[in-house]
Parts: structure tokens; sequence; C-alpha cells
DNA sequence: CGGCCGCAGTTGCCAGTGTCAAGTTGCTGG
DNA sequence: CCAGCAACTTGACACTGGCAACTGCGGCCG
């Protein structure tokens, strides 16, 4: 998400990648009611109130942790449509994409989910998901053209966010490990297989 | 959910009910993460450590109110079921009752969402859980023997919850005071066209 | 009818938490 | 070389969840 810069800006080296990285871990090994500042200061090794300094607070600090996981989340849906020419097949690509990034990142995932104590109104928050939102828009539109004109765009997008989401919450919830990824990824093969069906029909 | 019993069992009335009532108030009002097992006790008029005698720790509060909101749903599916004989539009009854519920119950909703906090392995918690999930099961079958024997009924189960679900949340994370129930309602029966329009197809 | 046992609820305590204010350290530009 | 400022620390305060020891009331058994 962020390189290491040249010019090492302060004592630390880069403590505010250092407490993100903290506060993931943190959150994908205890889940977002385990974390607390005071521990995530301890993991990086800095005083308890050093995060206060560099996001505000607690809120602060975990908006910034959503944030990068929905920059995780864009750069996933852009690898994911990289050279694929049909429009279902995107859309495909991009649903196991959303899950296989809510596997990979759990830490941010889970703080993306936790919607009480993230600030959304954050700019840079709000700016990453809204773009995730709207490559999301734009492979619908690609569907609509290819498959039915007459598409409700808005509805369509809301259906298979809402339906994406609501699946990698479940599945994360429950212990997938077992079945493995591939199994989810046949879901949302099935997933896509019905949802294009109703986006067709008409 | 539960009547008030007619031999007051002991000093205070009926401190359980009070508390989860004040648990679902308050998260109502702040959210989980502004949930405190002190400031329960506190609007119940009782001591701080009152709550834990009944519940065990903060957790055991939560599943019992998570519990209660999944009681909630399962009788909204049974009134919404009532007396309608086409799947399809029993399914879609079911689809306005689940968003329905989660807006007409908040608090309790907030704490079935907050997967961390509970436990779900909750013996009430995880009865009222999976007979709601069967009660969709079963409207699914219904709808399958109606309208396409091939359709895979799990696979449309998963889809329809996770939709459902996950546009619950959407939508209460949104401001959707101000478009109104009924504006989500038409979102409802969009989405039930499309998920029917997908599960008859071939 | 009386004593006692148990449960409902309390009080007090402890470690831990978030946040704020005031201090300290060490790089940087003039 | 030194002033200033950003990066951090230290210390304090109010609050939290959880535990243990306490009180007091009701019902039950003798």
């Amino acid at each position: 998400m962020k390189e290491s810069s040249t010019k090492t800006p302060y004592h630390h080296g880069d403590l505010p990648s250092a407490l993100r990285a903290a506060t993931a871990e943190l959150v994908a090994e205890r889940g977002p009611s385990g974390f607390s500042l005071r521990e995530v200061a301890r993991r990086a090794g800095v005083s308890h109130a050093a995060p206060a300094h560099h996001f505000g607070d607690s809120k602060g600090l975990l908006t910034a942790v959503a944030a990068d996981g929905f920059g995780q989340l864009n750069t996933a849906f852009a690898a994911a449509g990289e050279g694929v020419d049909d429009p279902i097949e995107r859309l495909n690509a991009m649903g196991k994409a959303y899950v296989r990034t809510a596997f990979d990142f759990p830490g941010h995932f889970g703080v993306m989910c936790s919607g009480d104590l993230i600030d959304h109104d954050n700019e840079t928050f709000s700016h990453n998901a809204e773009r995730a939102y709207e490559t999301l828009l734009q492979a619908i539109r690609d569907v609509r053209d290819a498959v039915n004109p007459n598409l409700d765009v808005d509805a369509a997008a809301t259906l298979t966010w809402s339906m994406v989401h609501g699946f990698a919450v479940l599945s994360l919830g429950a212990d997938n490990k077992v079945d493995g990824i591939e199994h989810l990824d046949h879901r949302i093969d099935q997933f896509t297989q019905l949802l294009i069906n109703g986006y067709a029909a008409r």
C-alpha cells in the first residue's frame, strides 16, 4: 500500500505504517473487539500515547486501516479485471477477488465491517470505498450493455454488492479453512450464474 | 418475546428482561461500541455488577439480546408467510420482513451483526438463528418446487440470505430515514424479481 | 413457627483502557 | 551553534469489565 519512503522521516522509521500493520495483525488475531490502542502501541514498541499523536484517536487509526483495506480491494479489483474481455467473466472474477481479499486481509476486512467504530465521513476512506463501488458499477454497466439494456444498474449493483459482502462476512464467520478457498470460488461461480440469469431475463 | 410472569420472581420484578431491554436501547442509541455493562446497569437502576450475576459477562448479555433479535425475526417471518400461498410472494414478504425487523429493532440487529462480541455457540442463540435459516430454506424449497426443480436450494439460500442481510446492513448504515421504508420495500421487490428470474432460468 | 439456606443484588477492589496535558528528545534549517 | 518544531514520552484522570466478599430478603424444611 505504501512503500518505505527513501528519506527516513523521523525517529522510528515509519511509525504510522507500523501502527497500521500492528492493528491489522491484532484485529486478525483477536477480532475487532480485541483491539486496543495500547496493545497496538506495545507491539510497535512505542509508548501508549504514540498512536494518538498520528491518528488522533482509536477511531482514526481504525479508519485508516479500513481505508487501507479498501485500497487492497481496489488493487484486487484492478488485477481481477485485467485482460478479461467478457463482462460476465469480469464480474465473476471481481466477486472472487472480493472474497479472496477478505480472506487474505482478515484484519483489514474485520475493521471495514465494524461499521460502528470507523469514521465513514473520513475523506480517504470514503474515497477508496466509493472508488471500489464505482468499479463495480462500471462492471455492471458492461454487463447491461452485453446482456440486457433494460437492466436497472443501480439495483443490480446494490444487489451484487450486498450479496458478495454478505457472503464474505458469513464465510469468514464460519470456519471455511477446511473447505478451502476453491469451495468459495465455486460458490461465487454459482452466484454469478444465478445473478446473470436474473439480470438477463426479459 | 417474554410476557411479564404472573408471580413476580424476585426483588426487581424481572431484572434480566430489563437488562435486555436497556441493552437494546443503548445499542440503538450509541451503536455496539457505545455499549457498556455499567451503563446498562445504570439505566436499569441497579448496581454495576448486577448484569454479571445473570448473564455472566458482557458477551453473555449481548448474546442473549442477539438471540432475542433472532426471535423477533422468527416471529416476523411467521407473520410474513401467514396466508401467502404463492412461494415467490412469500419469499418476497420474508425479505421485506427481514429488513423491517432490522429497522424496527436496530439495537437487536446491531448486536446480531457484531459477530465478534457475541457467543455463536450459545444454545438458544444458535437455535433461534438456525430456525430462521431453516424457515428461509423451506421457502426456497417451495420456490424450487413451483419454479425450477433443478434449483440448487443450498446455493440459492446462501445467496438470498447474503443478499438480504448485506442489503439490510448497508441500508442501516446509510441514512434511509429520509427515503422511508417503502423505498426499501421497493428495492426488495426488485431484488426478488432479479433473484426469481435467476432461480427460474434453465 | 422458627431458623437457616440460597439467591438477588451490592460494595469494593484491581488491572486495563482511551484521552488529554505537559514534558522530553533529537533532527533541521538558518 | 542554536532555536524551533515535530516525534515521541510521561503522568494523570475518568471510565470500563471482572472478581470476591458482603448483605438482605424469601421460601422451605424441620
